[in-house]
DNA sequence: AGCTGCCATAATGATTTCTTATGGCAAGAG
DNA sequence: CTCTTGCCATAAGAAATCATTATGGCAGCT
């Protein structure tokens, strides 16, 4: 069989020619000059081709030796390639919980980006209701909650605070007498916290929808049914109240992550709630 | 700086995983079973990872095993391309006159195959009228022409008979009389021919219709002006005589290559010249 | 003419790689 | 249970390879 091609050879013809010497190649690569020019010697003589014009001034690539640079190139591009990602691609499975107001946002592409870094893994978002979020929890279906820590079945890693704005439907009059609202079900988000900011500045106010869906919510928005507390990340610009005092202030919200137990010492989950974090 | 891949040690592991045998592999390989196992702890220590799981029923790749195959194979691959195509491609600029008929044919098709595997050179097809073909070849703009042998520039270096047939346009009676005749203009193809041909029948015929151009003349039979004497590449479906007496039949054309002296040895002109005389 | 910087070759020592010899393991047959 | 077969791994030694130092030749510059 001919004699192979060798990658270390294709580096130092590439950086003899990109550096326009042997001697100077040499130097780059931490070798002496012979041997870098018994390397070129030999490599010439597997491609059975001259590679380089050499002379006083240095070395330029001949016509056979442009033709191999592409491929030298590619050549070394793939064995970096395959030298750093082989092996350390993660997999496994992770399933994560959280509000479909968070799903909505950002997060969701930036579990998207992660599993492309990692085809060998799967990622699962799940929206749930408390209970059944708990019972999945509980059954290791999901390993990553994020909710807000009253809401989450174990307790929380990390927490943050994340604000809460109004969505206002087209043609609501935000100073009606009493308010129409639109409010995410019994076990969804936010209800408790926009229900007691009202109570607690007695404005007067009713519910005008309900919906356990995000997209339900905001269809009733934008068909001007009434108002909504959404996050910032979920406003549409037709949303955007324009009257900062008719309104009362909503507090923030703090989120927190819940992760099961088991998943201790997981790299794929530990990348998950690295991503999470991080997002947030 | 960290150690390379090498080419030799990714084709052991490809083939130890390709038969399912360290030991296989070796005599595939022309080598020793201790050669190959040595050669593949080498390649497992550069990766940084296991790539094969051993057994006495021989080997299995790992998971980092499975990842690393598609680099190894495409490194393979791309070395050997690099070895078998470094410096053996063709450059230079070759002008080939040939007919019209001819040119709409598979030879095109051929010598863009043949520019494809060279791209370093390039081919010229030109379809010129005899006196300007003469003038060209001359002046060595034209390297090759291909013709009937009395239009040659020059001495055939050699030559092959070809058919002729007839092309009936739509709605045209083969019978008719006088016979309606779709014509190349003077110095074209086988307008000397066809008219011998016509006479020597003492078929009674008229001139229907007169281009200088392959695609005047088709797009004439085409329109139901009259018959035309195509080679049979360029023969329409539809265009096909369905009474095989009611023609005279035609005499083969007899097609020859000149050469222009000053190319002798160029390689490129000889894979030219090759691949037009394979294709005929 | 002398100096500088380039590349090529020779000789030598160190390292690598292949072979043969041998050992351990698992599976199958008797 | 014993023996055989076929697999992979390791050790030791010989051959080949590869890097170094030393040195030579060439072209260009001062």
């Amino acid at each position: 069989m001919a004699r192979d091609l060798e990658i270390v050879l294709l580096r130092s013809f590439v950086t003899a020619v990109q550096v326009g010497s042997i001697s100077r190649a040499a130097t780059t690569l931490g070798h002496t000059q012979p041997a870098l020019s018994q390397q070129l010697r030999k490599l010439e003589n597997v491609v059975g081709r001259p590679l380089l014009h050499r002379s006083p001034a240095g070395v330029s690539p001949t016509r056979a030796g442009e033709e191999l640079l592409p491929y030298a190139e590619r050549i070394l591009s793939l064995s970096l390639q395959a030298l750093t990602e082989t092996g350390r691609a993660l997999t496994g499975h992770c399933g994560v919980g959280m509000l479909e107001d968070l799903a909505a946002s950002r997060l969701s592409q930036a579990l998207a980006d992660l599993a492309r870094l990692h085809p060998g893994a799967t990622l699962e978002v799940l929206s749930l209701s408390r209970a059944a979020m708990r019972e999945a929890y509980d059954a290791s279906r999901v390993h990553l909650v994020l909710d807000e820590v009253p809401d989450l079945p174990g307790p929380p890693r990390w927490t943050v605070r994340r604000p809460l704005v109004w969505a206002v439907g087209h043609g609501v009059e935000v100073t009606a007498d009493p308010l129409p609202v639109v409010l995410f079900s019994n076990t969804c988000a936010w209800r408790t916290s926009v229900l007691e900011t009202l109570e607690r500045t007695e404005r007067p106010w009713r519910v005008a929808f309900e919906s356990n869906s995000l997209v339900g919510v905001l269809a009733a928005v934008r068909a001007g049914l009434g108002v909504a507390a959404l996050m910032p990340g979920n406003l549409e610009p037709a949303m955007v109240c324009h009257d900062p005092n008719a309104l009362p202030a909503l507090p923030d919200v703090e989120l927190g992550l819940a992760r099961h137990p088991r998943t201790e010492g997981d790299p794929l989950i530990n990348a998950v709630e690295t991503a999470l974090r991080r997002m947030l």
